[in-house]
DNA sequence: AATGGCCCCAACCGCCGTTTC
DNA sequence: AGAAACGGCGGTTGGGGCCAT
């Protein structure tokens, strides 16, 4: 049974089509239990695999684009602090997810530093990749004197922030404003907006236009909406 | 123009902790 | 309380694109 199901997963890269239908999905039914959604969706993907596309690519709270150098820099120094807990440090950098951050610290750092045995960087992008590298250094020196996690996180940077500013160099003064980070308004974004508006003005036209197969589908996740939230209730803690 | 090597990143895998029944 | 389902995480892989030769 469980054989015969995984047979007919489709794996590998996504399609349009099952982008919009996925991100159709989340909207209605919020981003939880993800083999439910998987199943009623008619998509033929996994949870984990209609999990993973949403949160590394269709959620629209992620940017798009390449790592500012102030997200740079806090990648060092979060990494200089905590090693690979890419998700633990997403966090600190909205709009940016695990999986971006390791692949761009894989690419970027990881051979670097194999490479030069941390001593000293090359200008990874013409700009500051010595001084930002041998601030991580600066941290990962600083993370042995850590003894409590998240105390130790936020002492550390404000004592590296406070020593970047005293020493006169550029800063913008803390990890905290990275919450002001534009979101990129790309083609992409703007696909994924018109989607949902498309979704939140016509959810009927779902029922009629996409088959009987999808109309049950639909059907089918009422129920189960209906029982844990209201529509409102999800549009906020998607899109808020 | 062909091709081989490298880079980048989306997607998958396996494990583990948490939640649900 | 325990089993099953679910979700999160870090590591790995594969393929597309770019670039040098």
């Amino acid at each position: 049974m469980e054989s015969k199901k995984q047979e007919t997963l489709v794996r590998g890269p996504w399609h349009e089509e099952e982008d919009e239908r996925l991100v159709k999905f989340v909207t209605l039914l919020g981003e939880r239990r993800w083999d439910s959604l998987a199943t009623v969706s008619g998509l033929k993907r996994s949870g984990k695999s209609c999990r993973l596309r949403w949160m590394n690519y269709l959620n629209p709270k992620l940017k798009h684009g390449p790592m500012s150098s102030e997200e740079v820099r806090i990648i060092l120094q979060l990494h200089a602090l905590w090693g690979n807990k890419w998700s633990k440090i997403a966090r600190r950098l909205p709009g940016r997810t695990d999986n971006e951050i390791k692949n761009y610290w894989r690419t970027h750092f990881r051979k670097k530093e194999e490479a030069q045995n941390c001593d000293k960087i090359i200008d990874w992008r013409g700009n500051k990749g010595e001084e930002l590298f041998h601030k991580y250094k600066e941290t990962e020196i600083m993370r042995t004197k850590v003894t409590s996690q998240e105390h130790g996180f936020d002492e550390t940077v404000k004592e590296s922030n406070q020593r970047t500013m005293e020493s006169g160099q550029e800063t913008n003064g803390g990890i905290c404003e990275t919450e002001s980070f534009g979101i990129m308004n790309s083609p992409y974004e703007n696909r994924i907006s018109d989607w949902i508006s498309e979704i939140s003005t016509d959810q009927s036209e779902a029922n009629v236009s996409e088959g009987s197969s999808s109309e049950n589908n639909i059907n089918n996740a009422s129920w189960w909406f209906q029982e844990t939230r209201d529509f409102e209730e999800f549009s906020c803690s998607l899109w808020s």
